[in-house]
DNA sequence: CATGCACAAAATGTATCCAATTATTCGGAC
DNA sequence: GTCCGAATAATTGGATACATTTTGTGCATG
C-alpha cells in the first residue's frame, strides 16, 4: 500500500517523494515539536522501506528542520521568536539584495505585467475578491522569484529556503483585507523603485515590504 | 582497514566521517570536476561500506557540492566564473548585514582586541614576518565571527557556508604582502564603523573589504 | 526511601543483497 | 560508412538483516 501520493509525485524516486512529503510535514507544522519521529514508524505509514526515510531524515537533518536526539528518534526543534525574527531579516536582506539586482536589467515587458498584477490585486480589494487579490500578489511575487532565479541562481535557492522555513511559522498570508491593501501598497513602491532603475531604493522598499509582511504573520506558532 | 583517519575524526560516526572527508576532498579541489566519483570505489578506498559513502554523497548533493549524472555515479559540477562571482556578492550582502548587526552591541572589550589584532598585523607587515600578519588577520575574522554567531545563529550558518563554497577557488587568502596591507587596511575601516556605531557604514566596509577579497583571490580554478 | 548499577528494549548505524535505471558498445541494416 | 537499435555491463535505488548505542526501568543496596 503506497501511501505516498498525495501531491504530483510524478516520476520521482522514493526517496525524493519521501523528503519532500516529510518536509512538507514539518513546514506546515504537522509534526509538533519534539514529536518522536521514528524511522520505522514513518516507513511504515508511508509504506516504504527505512532507507528512503533515513536518507530524507538525514537532508532535513542538515537543513536544520529536524535533530536527532541520541537514540530517541529524529525530532522538529522548538523553534524561539527569536529565530523567526531572524528568519524574517536574514530574508529581507537575502531579497532586498535581488530586487537591486533586478533593476539594471528588468524589461519594459516585466515591469509592465508586474503593474498589470497590481491593478488587477487593487480591483480584487474594491470588490471584495479575495482570491483574486491573493493571486494576483502571488503572481507578483512569482515574477519576480523567477527573474532572480534566472539571474542569481544561488541566491534564489537561499530565499526559496528561507521563504520555506517560515512556512512553519505563519499560516498564509494575506490573512485580512487590511493587510493585503498593506501589501499592495508594497508593490506600488517595488515597481516604482525598479522603474526608477534605483539600487538602494529597491533595497529599501523590499526589505520594509518584508518586515511588514512579519508584523502582519502575527506569530502563529503551529497547530495541525 | 579503516583508512579515515586523517583529522580529528573521534568519536563521529561513519556516515559523518565519510561525509566530511568528502566535502574537505571536494572543498580543497581534490577532485576534479566531472570526474566520477563512484560510491562502491570511494567505499572501497576509505574502507567502509557503500552506505555511510551514499547518505554522504546525497547530502553533498543537497548542498551542490555534486551532482548525480544518470548510471555514470556523482561528479563535482563544473563551476563558472559567474558562479564565483555571485558567492562573493551573497558573502559581501550576508557579511555586511552581520557586521551592522553586531555594531549596535560590541563591547569596549571586543573593539579593544580588534584594535589588538590591526596592530599586531601591522607590526607583521613592517618586519616582514607574514605568519603573524596571517594569524593576527585571522583572529580578527574569528572574533567577528564569534560574535555574529552569539547573536545570529543563523546567519553566520549561511556566511559560514559561503565562505566553504568559496574554498573551492581560491588557494588560500593573502598570497601577496600587498593584498595583507590592503587588508588591514580594510580591517581599520570596519573597526572605524564599529565604533561610530553606524550600522550603514559597517554596511558598506564589509562589502567593500569582501570584493576587495575577491579581487586578490585571483580565481586560481583549482589544482589539487 | 533514595540512589546507583545493571539489564533489557528500542531505535539508529552499518552492511549486503536484489531490483531498476542508464550508458556504452556492438551489430546490423540502410 | 553512418545511423539506429538492442543487448550488456555498470551504477545507483531500495529493502532487509545484523550490530551498536542509548535510554529507561527495575531491583538491590545503602
Amino acid at each position: 500500500m503506497t501511501i505516498i501520493v498525495g501531491k504530483n509525485h510524478g516520476q520521482l524516486s522514493v526517496r525524493e517523494q519521501t523528503y519532500r512529503h516529510l518536509k512538507e510535514k514539518i513546514l506546515t507544522g504537522h509534526f509538533p515539536p519534539d514529536e518522536r519521529l521514528v524511522e520505522e514508524s514513518l516507513a511504515g505509514q508511508l509504506g516504504v522501506s527505512r532507507t528512503p526515510v533515513r536518507e530524507a531524515l538525514h537532508k532535513l537533518e542538515l537543513e536544520g528542520l529536524v535533530r536527532l536526539k541520541g537514540a530517541r528518534g529524529f525530532c522538529v526543534p522548538e523553534e524561539t521568536a527569536a529565530d523567526m525574527s531572524e528568519l524574517f531579516e536574514i530574508r529581507a536582506v537575502l531579497e532586498g539584495h535581488a530586487l537591486s539586482c533586478l533593476c539594471n536589467s528588468i524589461s519594459e515587458d516585466s515591469v509592465r505585467t508586474l503593474r498589470e498584477y497590481i491593478t488587477r490585486a487593487e480591483l480584487g480589494v474594491s470588490e471584495g475578491r479575495r482570491e483574486l487579490v491573493f493571486e494576483s500578489n502571488t503572481k507578483f511575487h512569482d515574477l519576480l522569484y523567477q527573474l532572480v532565479r534566472s539571474r542569481r541562481p544561488r541566491l534564489f535557492n537561499l530565499i526559496e529556503d528561507m521563504r520555506d522555513y517560515i512556512l512553519r511559522y505563519r499560516k498564509d498570508s494575506l490573512g485580512t483585507l487590511e493587510a493585503a491593501r498593506r501589501s499592495i501598497a508594497g508593490h506600488k513602491k517595488i515597481l516604482l523603485a525598479l522603474e526608477l532603475n534605483d539600487p538602494v531604493l529597491c533595497e529599501q522598499v523590499m526589505r520594509a515590504h518584508i518586515y511588514e509582511a512579519e508584523a502582519d504573520a502575527a506569530y502563529l506558532p503551529r497547530s495541525g
